[in-house]
DNA sequence: TGAGATTTGTGAACTTCGTCACAGCAATGC
DNA sequence: GCATTGCTGTGACGAAGTTCACAAATCTCA
């Protein structure tokens, strides 16, 4: 690891949740917040939250609990990039579009800039705000911007190529939502959300439920 | 647990993965599967595939591997419901409708057959090869079909008050997708997939492995 | 100021998930 | 038929993630 610590990739998902929920959910009055108070609007115990807060370095103090502002600060000194941090989409389909239209202007911090498809009727147009460009710019456009994320959205047979390219170009980590694991190499991050697995998952257990409860 | 056996849900996952790469990739001649060839394509290693396949009951021969079929025939058994699996969808904004074309024809086991929406320009129609009823019928449609899964695609805003309507109507598995956790009742199986998570959870990671490399 | 109530920070236990490594067996070659 | 090869099935181990439980710290109120 770079800085000698090192943090959970289950961690930093749930920092995340806890900032959204700092920003959103505390009544703007309160000028603290018990790790009781958070763990139930992000479902999880109030261990799982202190332990989680230890890696940004926060403390509170007891009967009083933690300063919103301090947490806020404190998990944005741990996520946030000084600068924008920029991201790519690659494929632009209903999903890619739905994953467009969720993020924009979401966290100023962290941006999908660019998007790549093949399909010529998308390349050269902005799609929900964002610029589609062809696949033969993406080496380029990515090295210009200083893009190290991306997320794929492309169709199954497509999806390791794009991987491949996407590797080439400098990318370290990416989403992946096209359902088909992926192969990268060590250093690249990645994580998976097949929704067909998902899906299968959740009927599977679904049904398990409902034969019990009869 | 219903029956004595417990299986692991990320091993319920990929068995379903298992299962369609078997379908799609095996080459058609192929009698016989190695574990290391399926954890090559499903980029786990053999001794995972090999523990998975065990809670199916399936067993290979050394030095011959697997028979194709019975590995299908087999996960399909625990997969699978007898009949028809019947799955709504909640929300059919951009989301949605990327999930229910992404779906549509895909198992002819597990099928999205009813959504639901808010937007009376919505209710009434068919989209994407499955009809939108108002909020309003949920309960009604969700008893007539015996549906028991559920997906979520709703604005964070609306998330809970319709998980506990769902519940409420017999649900017994929910896949969210809205960018809030769900409180849910035990009993109810929860899969949270929320996209701004596993971004910033990627972000972060490639941030860091980007500057590992300098 | 001191007693009581409450919450933090964290070592230790536990649970879950994945990997190792090897005994045992089917197939093949000699 | 015996030795060899190479893969399966699984007990044991290890890593990652979560919860327990309690000492130490702070606040409240008399």
């Amino acid at each position: 690891m770079m800085n000698g610590v090192t943090i959970a990739s289950k961690t930093v998902g749930r920092l995340s949740l806890y900032r959204r929920l700092l920003e959103s959910s505390i009544p703007c009055g309160r000028e603290h917040v018990f790790s009781h108070e958070l763990a139930l609007l992000a479902c999880v115990t109030p261990a799982q939250v202190r332990r989680d807060l230890m890696s940004t370095g926060c403390s509170g103090s007891p009967g009083k609990g933690y300063r919103t502002k301090d947490l806020i600060d404190g998990i944005s000194k741990v996520l946030d990039y000084p600068e924008v941090q920029r991201v790519a989409l690659v494929g632009v389909g209903n999903l890619g579009r739905a994953i467009l239209s969720y993020f924009s202007g979401r966290r100023p911090n962290l941006r999908i800039t660019a998007s790549f498809d093949t399909d010529p009727q998308k390349t050269g147009r902005v799609i929900n705000g964002c610029r589609c460009h062809p696949m033969s710019e993406l080496t380029a456009v990515l090295g210009r911007e200083s893009i190290a994320t991306a997320i794929l959205a492309v169709p199954a047979a497509r999806a390791q190529e794009t991987t491949d390219l996407l590797v080439a170009s400098g990318i370290h980590g990416i989403l992946n939502y096209a359902p088909v694991p992926l192969r990268v190499p060590e250093g690249v991050f990645l994580e998976e959300r097949d929704m067909t697995m998902s899906l299968e998952t959740v009927a599977f257990f679904a049904r398990r439920a409902a034969l019990e409860r009869k």
